[in-house]
DNA sequence: AATAGATTCAAACAGGCGTTTCAAACGGTG
DNA sequence: CACCGTTTGAAACGCCTGTTTGAATCTATT
C-alpha cells in the first residue's frame, strides 16, 4: 500500500489517445467536474473509460490520488487549449487589458459551453484541498500575475503594488461571477438580455471599459457603442487569434 | 413511504431551541455547509444534534427533503440576522450604495468567520439542486433588485435596466470573489495585506469608490484616504446599526 | 390509573462504495 | 517456443451509507 507501481507516471504520457491511464485520467476529470470528488464513483469513472475497476489501483493507487492528477492533468492541458496571449513591445496597455479580459472569459466561460477543464478547477479554487496548491502557483497566480503588470503599466505606476492587486481582484471578480454563479445570474437576468449584453465578447468590452473608467483613463458609463467600437478598433482580431485546439 | 407523519411542519415551529427538528435542521445545516450533500452523513448529523438517526426520517422523510429544508432555513435565519438597511426618504444615493455594499459584505464575510448559513447558501449557488429558485426568489432577487434601484437612482436613469443590472454585476462580482474564492485570494494576497486593504469596511469603501469612479460620480481612483474619508462622513455609523443578533 | 397517540431508541436491512485478490492474457526477449 | 514482467479481468471483501423496523418510552387526555 506504501508503495504503487507507478507504472508510467513521471516519464513520456498523454500522446497517444488509447493509453489507459490518459482515459482514466479524462473520464475522472470528467466525472469528478461534475459530480464532485464524493458523487463520483470509480465504477462510473471505469465504465466511461473502459477499463476494469482494478485499473484505477493499478496506475494511481487510489481514488483520492486519481483525483490529484486529474486537477493537474486539467489544468495543464487547459493551459495549452487557451495560452496567455502575448503582445509584441509597445503593445498599448489598453489593449493589453481588453486582450487579457477576453482571453480569461473565454478560458472560464468559452464559446461554446465550458470543457470540463474549467468545471474542475472551479470545484478546487471553491473546495479547496490538497491539489489546490499546485493549481494556484502553476496557474492562477502566472495570470494575475499579468493582470497586475497590465495593470501597473496602465496607471503608470501611480499606484502601489496593493492597491494593483486589489483592482486586479476586482476585473477578475467580475468575470468570476458569470463562471461561477452562472445558473444564478440566469435566473436573475433575462436570458435575451444575456445573448445580448452578458456574452464573452461584450463581456470582455463591458469589464475592460468599467475598469478603465473607473481607474479615469476613458470617460465614465454608460459610452457602450462608442466605447466598444473604440476598444474593438484598438484590439484588432484579440479574440480569434488564439488557436482553436 | 409516500405519506410520512409530518408532525409539526408547516405551523409553529422553530421557537424553542429544544426542538428536536431545529436541532437537526441547525447540525444538519452545518455538516452540509462544511462537507456537501453527499458527503454530509445523517449518522453524523443526528450525532451533532443529539437525536437518533430514525429522526430524520421521523421528521423530514429522508435526507435529500432534510437538505432542502436546511437551505430554507439558512436563508430564512440569515434574513432575520443580517436585514436589508433602510433609509429615510431623500438619502443620498451614493450613501445607500455604500451602505448597500457593507451590508453585503457583512452578509458575506461576516465580522467574525462566516457562519455556515452563509456557507451552504453558497454552495447551493455554486452548484443549484432543488432548493435553489426558492433561494434565488426569497432572498437574492430582492437584495439585487434594491442594489438594481440604487444604481438606477444614482445615474439618473441615463441608463436602461438591462445595463443597470449589468452594473449591479460587477458590484456584486467584487464582492462575491472573496466569499466564494476566498482560500485562492488569501493566497495569492500576502496575508499583511489582507488585512489592511480586504477587511469587510475597507472592501465595502473600495467597491464603492471603484463603482462611483467607473460611473464618473467621483474622481477616478487611486483618492483611497481621501475617498474613505468622504465615504466615511456621508456614510456614517452604517457599519453598526444592524442588529448583533 | 388507563388509554392512545406521539416520539425515541437500538438494531438490523439491503445496497453501493473503495479496494483487493489472484488468475488469465498480453508482449517483448532469450 | 519458453520465459517473465506488465497489464487486464471477474469476483469478492469489508465497510459505510440511507433507510426501515418494531418495541420501548414519553405525554396528555379521559
Amino acid at each position: 500500500m506504501a508503495s504503487i507501481s507507478v507504472p508510467k507516471a513521471g516519464p513520456v504520457a498523454s500522446e497517444g489517445h488509447d493509453d489507459p491511464r490518459d482515459r482514466i485520467l479524462s473520464a475522472a476529470g470528467q466525472e469528478f467536474a461534475e459530480k464532485g470528488f464524493e458523487a463520483a464513483t470509480i465504477r462510473d469513472i471505469c465504465t466511461l473509460a473502459t477499463v476494469n475497476v482494478a485499473a484505477v489501483n493499478y496506475y494511481f493507487g487510489d481514488k483520492h490520488r486519481l483525483y490529484i492528477e486529474s486537477v493537474r492533468h486539467a489544468h495543464e492541458e487547459r493551459s495549452q487549449q487557451i495560452p496567455l496571449p502575448e503582445w509584441v513591445d509597445g503593445t498599448a496597455a489598453v489593449k493589453k487589458l481588453r486582450d487579457f479580459v477576453g482571453n480569461m472569459l473565454q478560458r472560464m466561460l468559452g464559446f461554446d459551453h465550458p470543457p470540463w477543464q474549467v468545471r474542475l478547477m472551479l470545484r478546487e479554487i471553491l473546495h479547496p484541498t490538497d491539489a489546490c496548491r499546485e493549481l494556484v502557483e502553476d496557474y492562477i497566480r502566472p495570470h494575475f500575475t499579468v493582470l497586475c503588470s497590465i495593470l501597473d503599466e496602465l496607471t503608470d505606476g501611480e499606484m502601489s503594488p496593493p492597491e494593483v492587486r486589489r483592482i486586479g481582484l476586482s476585473v477578475v471578480g467580475q468575470c468570476f461571477l458569470y463562471r461561477a454563479a452562472g445558473d444564478v445570474v440566469g435566473m436573475l437576468i433575462p436570458s435575451n438580455e444575456i445573448e445580448n449584453l452578458h456574452s464573452p465578447v461584450d463581456l470582455a468590452d463591458y469589464v475592460t471599459s468599467f475598469c478603465l473608467a473607473a481607474l479615469g483613463k476613458h470617460p465614465p458609463l454608460p459610452t457602450e457603442v462608442l466605447l466598444n467600437q473604440s476598444l474593438s478598433a484598438a484590439s484588432g482580431p484579440s479574440d480569434q487569434d488564439v488557436k482553436s485546439n
